[in-house]
DNA sequence: GGACTATACGGAACATGGTTCCGTTTGCAA
DNA sequence: TTGCAAACGGAACCATGTTCCGTATAGTCC
């Protein structure tokens, strides 16, 4: 495993500023906004922003992996403290919507069929799947649902769901995907 | 009332060719198809489509208007024909899927904050939501389904739901669906 | 049939946003 | 200090939606 050449000094700034500068532009504007925003923004030239995230998926990746991590990690604690898997799995699954539906446009970007999205898309399935399935089986096996939908289903529905939340008062993305939820309960 | 004067035979003659080159662009690149690509298709300049419709919208209702009456008009149908509310509402609902997973990137304009699919939106609420809410006021009264729910956010949830279908062979979107109506069942 | 006018047309021009290219600058090591 | 590979900036390019304007014509009136 050759160690990889460190970086200039330049470069690592302004890859620290265009992160910065997306986050930014991110709230304001959505996960689409312009490149050219973006880069003003950070103060460099729009191919400094293709030369460290060759696609949107990946900057996208790079603003919101913290976070990401942190749902992840919040899974098996939830199992652990909760009295039941399935009040677990409700549980998780608020943290995943509060998530998303803060990130204006983001939704929509997980479900595009767009090339640019595909790594994004398998980003959140690798992180946020697994620990989905592990929540999904102790409730299945705790025989609190239905055991016919698997993880990856799921999560794409509640993404799905979460789609546009917040653009319009009479759409509340939570009471549908606690319906969602509550169609898992075994009858 | 005075009537509107009639329309030019050459006008005429173009909104035709109009809709029929839209339904054949949507069938391949879906309702986002080019504006110029349905222009050549249709043999006419793209201001053309601008001066019969003035947004995308306005062509996507259109072109689907009848397929949409024919849905709205299944509702009272297939409450009169089913033997219990709940069933009907299923049954229609499915119908809808249908009709949404079929068209590629309708489900996704339906819920585009984009202002100019704001006419798309209003069009698909009107016809559809009241169809909706008498399945689901029967449902309700019959005692099969919870009341707290109302017609334009389950329709609003389904349409999302319907976004992206047909992309991935892991994700069916009649599979959500129907748990989501699964969750609407009092326990 | 011929002339007139409102209507409608076509395509070029403009606006916006993603992506690439290339001449210039600069960090770093010898 | 100097050389060069790494990195940079922004202009240029491409695709797409939207508008403008000079031209063509359907329908009407004589």
């Amino acid at each position: 495993m050759p160690a990889l050449p460190r970086k200039r000094a330049d470069a690592r700034r302004n890859e620290e500023s265009l992160l910065e500068a997306a986050a930014a532009a991110f709230v304001v504007s959505g996960v689409n906004a312009p490149v050219r925003e973006i880069a003003a923004r950070a103060g460099v030239g729009v191919a400094t922003i293709y030369r460290h995230f060759p696609t949107r998926a990946d900057l996208i990746v790079a603003v919101y992996r913290h976070q990401v991590q942190a749902c992840a990690e919040a899974g098996p604690t939830l199992l652990a403290g909760s009295t039941s898997p399935h009040a677990a799995l409700g549980e998780w699954i608020d943290l995943f919507v509060d998530f998303l539906v803060t990130k204006h446009g983001l939704a929509g970007a997980l479900q595009s069929d767009d090339a640019a999205f595909q790594n994004l898309h398998a980003y959140f399935l690798d992180r946020l799947v697994p620990v989905c399935a592990e929540l999904l089986a102790a409730a299945g096996t705790a025989g609190e649902i239905r055991t016919d939908l698997d993880a990856l289903e799921l999560m794409w529905g509640v993404g799905n769901l979460c789609i546009g939340s917040g653009s319009d008062p009479r759409y509340d993305a939570r009471r549908l995907v606690d319906l969602l939820v509550a169609g898992l309960r075994l009858p």
